[in-house]
DNA sequence: GCGTGAATCCCATTTTCATGCTATTGCCGA
DNA sequence: TCGGCAATAGCATGAAAATGGGATTCACGC
């Protein structure tokens, strides 16, 4: 069966090339083609395409943010990014927004279709630069500053606390008792100069939040008492 | 100058045969080779090379482990994995544990040679597949299904929960009371089974921890009061 | 041998959290 | 228009957590 493609693209000379050259290609349907990501997001989820050629670049909402929350509607479709610079920033973030892959506009047909069918088929075309990026950002929480002050004990503590685990619980599993637990607790707080529990799994194990939609950010908390 | 490149590799063939190659060829000096994990996490940061080309398979100790010793050891050095099979989960772990790349066992020299530069030249070289799990493991946070049952606001509260925020904090900077903080976690709790706010997080907030070093998994709380 | 720090433990106090019950307002869909 | 739900708020209680002040043991380095 054909592989169903939509494509996301306000130039309408690239947009109808597009169209024709996925139509016309043996193996490919081009099921839609939308100008913008406004539309595209409406009509997406009534027809879901295997892949989605993507422009970056789009009047209005952009097609990271259009990936975003596309990629949540249509949770089975493929998205394919286009751009026309080799922006590595950009591409990642729209990689994290849920993109599985990406060309550049320049790609030659073939090629084009080629990429297409690789993400289809389970791969995700991107660049030597960009894997690396995506490679390096797999392993964030390893060498915390703030964690090598914490003795093994501390971490191993800290660990279970990330974890929802009470004092009692951590004593139990740990075989000693909760006063030890505190002890160690108040030693780490110290140490990494917090007052909470949440505060020093935030600052021991950085969390990868990975959002594709832009949140408020909240301002910082104040000093407590004293 | 040359690409220092250092090997580790158990077969005693195939380690001189890499060993020659790559010392043989233009733009390439081999330092090292190792026959095992041990060796080589001795060896390695004495003379810290560029690449280190990198058997899994290996008696003792595993590629992996030692590429996540061993990467912290020389921060500026680049694992290459070399893998007789296309393990997709195999090579993802090393990619998690600190390697840059990977290639297959099989690779013809020029290939092999190829990606080394690759590697040193800032690239990734790696199978679709495995691009494709990467790019998968960067998007967790997104649509956690308990993330859906909350309401807009309690999100919102959750969000600043998260940070580690008192409820009074939370209070001040939504401009509501600190009753109306209470009642909006109340509510999150219900919904999302849980009892404490750290579990709340980790609920919505998956927390993408990729460490390098196997941690022992803590057996899960038990019920409370009741 | 002595200081130091990690790990263990105990007791006590204050703060913050979790939870239960209740209640008002405003919006939206049946 | 009525019922339900989200958002707001208050009051109260008991459970955890944070903090403070000790104390002991043990390994390690100087």
């Amino acid at each position: 069966m054909a592989i169903r493609v939509a494509i996301v693209e306000d130039d309408r000379g690239i947009r109808e090339g597009l169209s024709i050259l996925v139509g016309g290609s043996p193996g490919f349907t081009c099921t839609a083609a939308y100008a913008n990501a406004e539309s595209a997001l409406i009509g997406l989820p009534k027809n879901p395409p295997d892949v989605v050629l993507m422009d970056i670049q789009l009047p209005g909402m952009d097609g990271i943010t259009c990936v975003a929350q596309a990629s949540v509607l249509c949770p089975n479709t493929m998205f394919l990014m286009s751009t026309s610079f080799d922006n590595d920033e950009e591409v990642f973030n729209a990689l994290r927004a849920g993109a599985n892959g990406y060309v550049l506009k320049n790609t030659p047909p073939v090629k084009l279709l080629q990429a297409i069918a690789e993400l289809h088929g389970g791969g995700s075309p991107m660049s030597a630069s960009i894997a690396r990026k995506v490679i390096g950002s797999l392993r964030p929480a390893q060498a915390t500053p703030s964690a090598s002050e914490l003795s093994s004990r501390e971490l191993e503590i800290l660990e279970a606390l990330s974890k929802g685990m009470r004092y009692q619980e951590v004593a139990d599993t740990l075989f000693i008792s909760v006063d030890t637990v505190r002890s160690h607790v108040r030693a780490m707080y110290g140490k990494l100069q917090v007052h909470s529990r949440t505060d020093a799994v935030n600052k021991v194990f950085p969390r990868v939040i990975l959002r594709s939609l832009p949140i408020v950010d909240t301002p910082r908390r104040s000093i407590r008492r004293k």
